[in-house]
DNA sequence: GAGTTTGAAACT
DNA sequence: CAGTTTCAAACTC
């Protein structure tokens, strides 16, 4: 069973491992019975991370619109297809990713997609469509608790019989549906805490219990997998946010591995009953895929009426991968338009995160165009990643003085009905199971991207059929690195800036490509982009448009960012901090490099040495020109120089070429990098002066190509016109029989004279220059110049 | 453009 | 942690 191992989740950080939210604790009784019988109250307190979303209360349930008290229609276990997350409560919704594949026998009929966020009692019907292939009756095992109410209860404490009793760590329940398919419910992080998860109710199914070896038998897997958390902690509260995700694995089917993505965002305080919920996708998609199929992911998300959204995520990747998917808001229809601040720190994070955003003021059918991006060479290994089709309005850039790299600010093209408010606590919708909306304009999001360049060596590849991106999405999505790749994980937070972690092939759980935020924004403005409509699922409005955008990047307006300096490394293979780009977390391209490994095709590699060097050194990817103490405005070298011979007023030091004055961290020896050093004040004045020239030789080419651009204007006519002809258009044959005549008389008269030969010649020349001379100054006065010797 | 210098990164 | 080596950029000619 392809399941996220113990070992990988202990890895992973408590803020993102930590499934205390998906406990139901705050839950009143009343509205969710079940879970207040299987669960257990937590004494741990959840370790919000640094943001300033307010806290919600942690509800988890597999469908919406349930009213804020009352309990969502119960379903059977049957869907791992996990079409419905119903939110019983007013705090926190289980946002549900399903996704499916056109091509697989995984088939998501429109009219099942649905129903997956509906919320009324069709939910229920609906559902029974909505199971993939197998509609059959799910098992569930303990700790898999089906509650009177339709609640699946994951009780950490319990452990499944065929579960691996050392996954002390969490629980897995795998559920097997007749039709072979086996979704596995794993609790990661604290144990002892349940997980409820509210079923819609198909009435004639029944559970059964299945242990964790027989998953294998099965053709197909689902994984609901708790991945990670994402909290953010505001002024007032704070909130975590959690992702369930299941991944269907395809045995061999053409289609490859199917993901779903449920996103959870779980609330450690309570919140009112109207405080609008933000869910927070930062889970990973652990997802197969078939050894034929390309990579292929496609993610549905879809808003009903009043239905929370529900999204599938389908990456079908060579290899057991993860995606790091993060929903950051649905939207509420119908319903007042309530903001959720979700301000994500990608420097703690230290993860790319692919915003999704919604409109706050469309409605729910409202499509986001989606971004899927294949990636890779010929032959190379594919990645798939949904970026969302980020339209320019929604990235303000940034400029961080000192800083390397270039920020952006995520932004949401908020309508005039949105009302979030900066810094204000959540208000709730989830009462009635709604869409939640996120004001990203105070998204403190600082993702460091890079010019949008070409690549060199990775090219993104076009979108077959198989590569499409099918989304009902209206949020604006953020894609945050996989945080289950081992060998980075400790130092996740260190990562290059902006760095997202993609599924790589056939590396198991090294299996990420470490993709510099620069070159997701690359993507997004290069890469073909399939946009669909959910409403195809919900309206006959829908439309499914397909738009391809330039593959080049160059294109777009992101080539107007810094363009970097090609590296010319020879040896390192671009994966030592020797290289630049590597350096700044970039991909080489369009550089100059040999044997460059700093691309998508190395990924393992890349990875690798990334691990490495954050291992030398966490600090390796940040910025080493930041901010001084508190109270010093300047800049300054966070490591210091360690300079010997240049005096740090060469380029040499990392001070002088950040144009920084040494500081007291740096080493250097003889340094001449300081406000009072007259050689840095010559050097200075040199600089300026030398700046001066430039611009004043700039000005002058400038001013010289002007006028020969004028003078071409002005003389061009001339030529056919005879007003103000060039000077060889007075040279007639008139003219030059004259002259030639003026000649031969002086010639007469030098051999009249007897002039020696020596003399004659100069007699000769001169009247040639007379000659010139008049031919000169009458051809600006009359169109036929008289010479007269 | 080739060769040298330099200092950060990597290594021991 | 210090010393040494490696490396690529900066610099010089």
């Amino acid at each position: 069973m392809d399941v996220v191992s113990p070992e990988l989740n202990s890895l992973l950080p408590d803020e993102i491992m930590d499934t205390e939210a998906i406990i139901m604790d705050d839950d009143p009784p009343s509205e969710s019975p079940a879970a207040s019988g299987q669960s257990q109250p937590s004494d741990d307190s959840p370790v919000p991370m640094e943001t300033d979303v307010p806290a919600v209360p942690e509800i988890v349930s597999l469908c919406s619109d349930a009213p804020p008290t009352q309990l969502t229609q119960a379903g059977t276990t049957s869907t791992p297809t996990g079409s419905t997350l119903c939110n019983t409560t007013s705090a926190t919704q289980l946002l549900l990713t399903s996704s499916t594949v056109s091509s697989s026998s995984l088939t998501l009929r429109p009219a099942t997609a649905s129903t997956l966020t509906s919320t009324t009692p069709k939910t229920t019907s609906s559902l029974s469509r909505v199971s993939l292939t197998s509609g059959g009756l799910q098992k569930l095992s303990a700790p898999f608790t089906l509650s009177a109410n339709h609640q699946i209860i994951l009780n950490k404490v319990a452990s499944s019989p065929g579960a691996d009793t050392a996954r002390s760590q969490g629980t897995t329940t795998t559920t097997t549906t007749p039709g072979g398919q086996q979704f596995m419910v794993t609790t990661i992080g604290k144990s002892g805490q349940p997980i409820v998860l509210q079923l819609p109710h198909t009435g004639s199914k029944s559970a059964s219990v299945q242990g964790l070896g027989e998953a294998k038998a099965n053709p197909q897997h689902f994984k609901v997998v708790t991945v990670s958390s994402a909290s953010q902690v505001s002024t007032l509260q704070a909130q975590q946010l959690k992702t369930v995700q299941i991944a269907k694995k395809t045995q061999v089917s053409s289609a490859g591995p199917i993901k779903f993505v449920f996103t959870k965002a779980v609330n450690n305080k309570g919140l009112t009953a109207q405080t609008s919920v933000s869910n927070v996708i930062t889970g990973r998609v652990l997802s197969t895929s078939s050894p034929v199929t390309p990579p292929r992911t496609i993610t549905l998300s879809e808003t009903l009426g009043s239905s929370s959204s529900s999204k599938i995520a389908i990456s079908p990747l060579k290899s057991p991968s993860k995606l790091t998917v993060v929903s950051v808001a649905s939207q509420v229809p119908n319903s007042p338009q309530k903001s959720v601040s979700l301000p994500l720190n990608m420097a703690h994070l230290g993860h790319q995160i692919l915003l999704q955003q919604s409109t706050a003021t469309s409605p729910a059918k409202t499509m986001k165009p989606v971004q899927t991006v294949t990636v890779g060479g010929v032959g190379a290994p594919q990645f798939k990643t949904i970026f969302p089709l980020s339209t320019p309005s929604n990235v303000q850039q940034i400029q961080v003085p000192g800083s390397r790299f270039h920020y952006v600010r995520l932004v949401t093209a908020t309508t005039g009905s949105s009302t979030g408010h900066a810094g204000s606590p959540i208000t709730n919708s989830s009462m009635t199971a709604k869409p939640m909306v996120v004001n990203t304009t105070q998204v403190r999001m600082s993702v460091p991207i890079v010019p949008a360049q070409t690549m060199k060596q990775v090219v993104p590849k076009p979108l077959t059929s198989s590569g499409q991106v099918l989304t009902t999405q209206t949020q604006q999505r953020l894609i945050m690195p996989a945080t289950s790749l081992p060998q980075i994980q400790p130092n996740l937070t260190n990562l290059p800036p902006g760095t997202m972690l993609a599924p790589a092939p056939g590396s198991g759980n090294m299996g990420y490509a470490v993709l510099p935020a620069q070159y997701v924004t690359q993507l997004q403005q290069s890469a073909y982009v399939t946009l669909a409509s959910s409403s195809g699922f919900s309206t006959p409005t829908g439309i499914q448009t397909q738009a391809r955008l330039p593959l080049n990047g160059l294109s777009t307006s992101g080539a107007a960012f810094r363009p970097r300096k090609p590296c010319n490394c020879t040896k390192s293979q671009c994966l030592k901090l020797y290289c630049d780009c590597f350096a700044n977390g970039e991909f080489c391209q369009n550089c100059n490099c040999t044997n460059c490994f700093n691309n998508l095709e190395h990924e393992t590699d890349r990875a690798k040495a990334i691990k490495a060097c954050l291992d030398r050194n966490p600090e390796a990817f940040k910025p080493k020109i930041g901010k001084g103490k508190e109270g010093e405005s300047d800049r300054r070298h966070s490591k210091g120089c360690n300079c010997k011979r240049s005096g740090c007023l060469k380029n040499y030091c990392e001070c002088y070429e950040a144009k920084i004055m040494c500081s007291s961290t740096c080493k250097c020896v003889g340094c001449k990098n300081f406000e009072e050093s007259p050689e840095r004040k010559t050097l200075m004045h040199l600089a300026d002066a030398a700046e001066v020239r430039v611009q004043q030789q700039t000005a002058a080419k400038t001013k010289l190509s002007s006028q020969i651009s004028d003078l071409l204007t002005r003389t061009t006519p001339a030529i056919t016109s005879g007003g103000g002809r060039m000077p060889y258009t007075f040279v007639t044959k008139e003219v030059a029989e004259v002259t030639c005549e003026c000649l031969l008389e002086q010639a007469e008269q030098a051999e009249l004279n007897q002039q020696p030969q020596a003399t004659a010649e100069r007699m000769i020349l001169e009247e040639f220059g007379r000659c010139l001379m008049r031919i000169i100054s009458s051809a600006g006065k009359t169109d036929c110049p008289s010479i007269n010797c």
